[in-house]
DNA sequence: TACAATTTACTACGCGGTGTAGTAAATTGT
DNA sequence: ACAATTTACTACACCGCGTAGTAAATTGTA
């Protein structure tokens, strides 16, 4: 797993759909979903939030004739373990026990959290 | 804990002396501080960044003659619960049991982990 | 085969946040 | 009364974001 940049509010609006709608996919169909969606997007918009996200290595572009075909190159998991280890070596010196420990004692976590987690690792 | 606003990599890095300094701090210290640490600031500059954290609710600024005296508003455990939960609910529907099955999933649980987690959560 | 339509590539633009600091105004110690 | 200090107000260049126009490539069709 490589450097994973940032993305912003909308290129994860992007990339949740694209990982939802199994890959790969074309502008068009996905000028298709948003719009469903409410998002009416000029496909001009959609195109450009694509070639940032092959630029920021997030997706491949294949082309096929005149259209592309986007397919992820980074994973929701991968992304979103990265999120988790930035705030995690950020805020807690990269301990996951300081992060427990902050929201309890944040009164962050309810008893159902506790009793579930307590279940998890039971079975660990 | 009202709507905390998202703070700058430099706001964070003033955060975390003014936390540690027990406040109220003058800019004069702070000043200081940072230049010890091969922080050379302009005054300006500094002052700058303690109006915007006073603007963003973080700090607040009490007129002592031509001085301004800070202290904090906002704590480091109420800034990092936010910043936590705002994490939780953007990439695990808030549920932290969601959140350590993608630590573990993905390999970022070390088996001293495990044992410190479960450790902890007997305790409770 | 020439043309109209589609899709992408390149470029642009206004906006807001950031890092940095100058200048003016307030205040104070001398 | 004045020089020094500190803040308040203002500025500015840069960058990312959301949005989209225009030019270029490609293709289906008349």
């Amino acid at each position: 797993m490589k450097n994973v940049q940032k993305l912003s509010d909308t290129e994860m609006e992007l990339m949740e759909v694209i990982w939802e709608c199994d890959p790969p996919v074309t502008s068009t169909e996905l000028l298709g979903i948003f719009s469903q969606r409410g998002k009416e997007w000029k496909a001009q918009t959609i195109s450009t939030f694509l070639s940032r996200l092959v630029d920021k290595g997030a997706l491949e572009a294949t082309r096929h004739g005149r259209t592309n075909k986007y397919a992820p190159i980074l994973s929701p998991k991968d992304y979103k373990l990265a999120e988790t280890q930035h705030v995690l070596d950020g805020l807690y010196q990269g301990s996951v026990k300081n992060l427990i420990a902050a929201l309890y004692d944040g009164d962050k976590l309810s008893d159902e959290d506790i009793a579930e987690l307590k279940q998890w690792f039971s079975e660990k």
